[in-house]
This record gives C-alpha cells, structure tokens and sequence, in this order.
DNA sequence: TTGCTCGGTTGCGCTGACCGCAACCCATTT
DNA sequence: AAATGGGTTGCGGTCAGCGCAACCGAGCAA
C-alpha cells in the first residue's frame, strides 16, 4: 500500500540488507561466506556498489573478508553490539534455566520474544539428539508460533481474534485458523502456566511453552520446547509443568516478586 | 596528518558512532538508554541528524526506543543477525586456531560442543603422527568426556551433581564416578582456564580441553587435546596453558569482550 | 495564567556523497 | 591468446542527508 516510506531510511537500508545476506539462512552452508557478485545479485543491484558498501563496513567492522578467497561474513563489530543489547542480557539470565529445562526434559528448548507481531527465536539449546532445525535468529508471525500463546496470553480475547484475522505474509496455511483451538490455548496458559499445540512449522513436533514476566509483571518472553519424542499426553502436560515451573523461576530471577502474577498492567498499547 | 582515509565510509560512519554511543561503556548504569540530544551532543552532531537516523535505524531494528521515555538502545536486529551466524561462525573462525595448537603441541586437537547431555565433537585435527582416534561426529555423553569439564564449568556444582547421578546410557562405568575429582576439575578451569583428565574412552590417553565463549560470554564450546605422548605432569600443564590461551584468543575472535570473562551471569544462581 | 527551559521534531534550501554505467584488473580456464 | 568470471575503479549527474532555524509540548517557577 504505502510504497513511499513517511521518513528516510534510505543508504541505511542498503547496508542492512547486505548485512541480513550475510547472516545466511542459519543453516545453510553459508559458512564460507559470500562474495561481492553473489550478495549483489541477490539483491539486484550494482556490484560496484556492493563492493564499495561493503569495503566501507568492512572499515567499520561490521565484516569482515578473508582475504585468501575474498568473501565476506559479519564481523566482530556485530557481535560486540549484539552482545550489548538488551536481548543479551535476558539470554545471559535465562541460560542456566534453559539449559537444565533442556536437560530434563532432554528436547530442544528455546527462548522467544515478541518483536511487532512476530516471534523472534533469541536462543535455541539443542537436546543431545540432533535438533530439528536452528531456530536461533529467526523470526516467524506470532500467530504461527508455538510460543505465541503464551507471549500473546495477556492480551484479551478481541486483540486475539483481530491478530488471527490478519493475513499470514507468504503461503503459510496451517491450523492457525483454528480461532477457537488458540483461544482456549491462551486460556490454559492464564490457568495453568503453560500451553501445549502442535508446532505449526514442523510436522509431528509438539510446542510446550510457558510465559516469562519482567519485574512489572509484563510478559517478557516465553521459554518453549518443542518434544519430538512420544509426545503423549501425559509427557507433554508433565513437560508442560515443568517448562511452567522453569518460567516462573526465571521471571523471579529476572524481578518479578514471588508472590505476585502482576497482570494487571497490560496496557493498552497501540496496536498499531 | 589526518591522511583522508582512502575509501569512503560517510552516512554509515555517522550511523555507526550513534550504535557505538549507545553500546554504552558496558559496565555503565546505561540500561536505560539515551536521549537524542545527549547522543547529539556526546558526537558533536545536529540534534536534528541524529534524531532522524535514530528514526531510520529504529525502523531498521537496529534501535529501539522505550516509548515513555523516549530513550533508545540497540535493537532485536543486531542480536538476530549475531544470532544466526553463530554456529558457522564458530567452526569457520575455530580452524586456524586449532591447527596452530595442533601443531605446536604436536598432539591431536579438537572442537566440541554440547547437545542436551552429551557432547558432540565438530572437528578433529590430527597431529603429524598418525592420530589416535577420530572423534568428528561423535557424541558422548557430557559426563565422560574430557571436554566436559570446561563445557559445564559455568554450572553450579549442584547441577553437576546431578548429572553426575544420572544413569550412564550403555554398560559405559568409568572413572566418572569420582565425584570429587570432576568437581574438581571444574574447578579448576574456573581458576586457570583449562582441565586435565585422564580419558575416560581412551586408555593411557589425557584430555586436555578449555573452554571457548561466545560473543555473550556464554560458554559455546571447548577445544581439547588428546595427549597421548609422555604424558608427564609438566607436559600436561605447559600444554593446558596452551589450550587455555588458544581457547581465548578464539573466544576474542568470536566478540568477547577481551577484558572480561563474561563469567557474571553464571554466579548468582547458586543455591536454587 | 504567562514566560522560560529543555528535549525532541519538522521545513527547507544547498551541496557533496552515492548511484549506475562502463572500463579496467587479474586470476583461472579453454 | 582469448574468454570467463569475480572484483575494483573512474566519472558525471542527481538526490539524500546536512545544518540552520523554527516549531512543538511537557514540565516548572513565579
């Protein structure tokens, strides 16, 4: 609709779109990094132009080149930036809970957080298995996630209905239509702590997650396993008491005061 | 004296120095982020610049901004794209360090990380001799691997226990019953940055290992030695010393922070 | 109320930094 | 030697981002 931007953004844009090329899919085999003509193709446009963008990242530090076969990957600079944000601090806090959850339970575990109507994916701990998929860095529509229910289980039911309404972006159909499956989702997690659906993304996978609350008692992030292995009834809501028992210990590591759910302040906030 | 640098670098540099400024100091009180015209002022830059990248760069994620108090703080996008390259990354960046202590310990050198509990081997580089046994592609479990000790040493010794305590999968009794001695091993990759075991699969065999941390300062992975050549009591500590210092520089390659271990996340949570 | 300050945003010309094209460089291949 | 393919450099035109200044709105003091 809206194909002219209100405000600028414009040279800061072609640089982050090299940037997000050179992060890869994850897990591809982009290890060996990309090369000027394959990033400008990708993106359809001038090499040159290319080639001087990233030597001025480069200079920055934001990639780095090796220069026997002269391609690119990202460069320490991201990473000490990325080690300072916010999301850091969180991963930091929540690892050991993740990790004994993984443990435990023995399945991939992950910790997400709501980015706009997506759920950004900040860290996945393997089982001793071989995982499913990397889903570390990415990001998929709330709605589709696992881990939405319990990042959405604040919200009320109307904002719920209006989310799910929405049009997914690429052809991903799946059981999200199901309005009345994910409602009463969202209300065993507000009983119960944590919530159980099948994984959208992944056939034959069931996600486990349960909410996360910052010292306000907002929701802050979800912790989620997604159980590959006999997923039972009984195992996943056994899984599920213990990924609920995980959260709520992070949630007090992270502030919240013991005693209290701290709902209440779920503001309205603009739905944009 | 000033000699114009050679290439380009314009809008990006000024972007950049907005992303440096709010990287804080690190240690700072600086969690809440910054105002427009305290950045503006700390870069002797136009308020109104700087409030307009500010915009681009928040609608680029690579900011966010705390809608009450207007400040800003790096974003969700630097963390996703740090995030999804991490793997590659590390086995990509592992290689030349792992070669350079292969060689200069003359013993076979390898690159493990930890599934769930177990420990899974990446890369094996081998020594001039013949080597030993490939461990490429190969977990054990966490427990009875040499590694293991600088892959846990952020646990807390409870958690340990606990693992120690689980059930070895198959008929694999071994040393590893010795409680004390692997909490003590622990221990000592706390003090000194490195471990030394006698193997457990391997007889006559020492594993010498480190651990590698990640960009966060949370443990990623752990290079080691096989030792299999007189192994003498001052061989091993010359090589571990080695180990440690290799698994360092590997750690800084990755985007830790050269001056701190990283280590403050892992202390606080003792006693759960 | 009025007036002041302070932090942030917007309007608007001006200029130099990016853009695209094309040529060039230099290994590698045929 | 010609061709190919990946990468860099030169160059002119134009538009994106710069600086100034005005504007806005929240706080605060008298």
């Amino acid at each position: 609709m809206s194909e002219k931007s209100p405000v600028s953004s414009a040279g800061l844009r072609r640089d982050m779109d090299i940037l997000e090329v050179l992060a890869g899919h994850g897990d591809d085999r982009d290890v060996d990094g990309f090369g000027v003509n394959w990033i400008a193709q990708r993106l359809g446009r001038e090499k040159s132009q290319v080639s001087r963008a990233l030597r001025a990242l480069e200079a920055e530090g934001m990639v780095e080149r090796d220069p026997m076969t002269k391609r690119y990957r990202l460069g320490w600079r991201l990473f000490a930036l990325a080690a300072r944000t916010q999301q850091s601090r969180l991963v930091q806090l929540a690892v050991p809970f993740l990790r004994r959850l993984a443990t435990v339970c023995d399945e991939d575990t992950h910790l997400c957080v709501q980015r706009g109507d997506m759920a950004l994916t900040l860290m996945t701990l393997p089982s001793s298995r071989a995982f499913h998929r990397i889903w570390e860095g990415i990001s998929i529509p709330v709605i589709m996630a696992a881990a939405g229910r319990s990042l959405l289980s604040d919200w009320d039911d109307a904002q719920i209905r209006e989310s799910l309404r929405a049009p997914l972006p690429v052809g991903l159909g799946s059981s999200v239509n199901d309005e009345k499956q994910w409602l009463a989702d969202v209300a065993h997690v507000r009983s119960f702590g944590y919530a159980v659906t099948a994984f959208e993304m992944d056939d034959g996978v069931f996600g486990v997650s349960a909410p996360v609350r910052d010292h306000r008692g907002v929701i802050a992030a979800a912790v989620s396993v997604s159980v590959t292995r006999a997923p039972g009834e009984s195992r996943l809501h056994e899984i599920g008491g213990i990924a609920a028992e995980t959260a709520r210990q992070l949630s007090i590591a992270l502030g919240l005061p013991p005693g209290g759910r701290g709902v209440l302040s779920a503001m309205p906030s603009r739905a944009r």
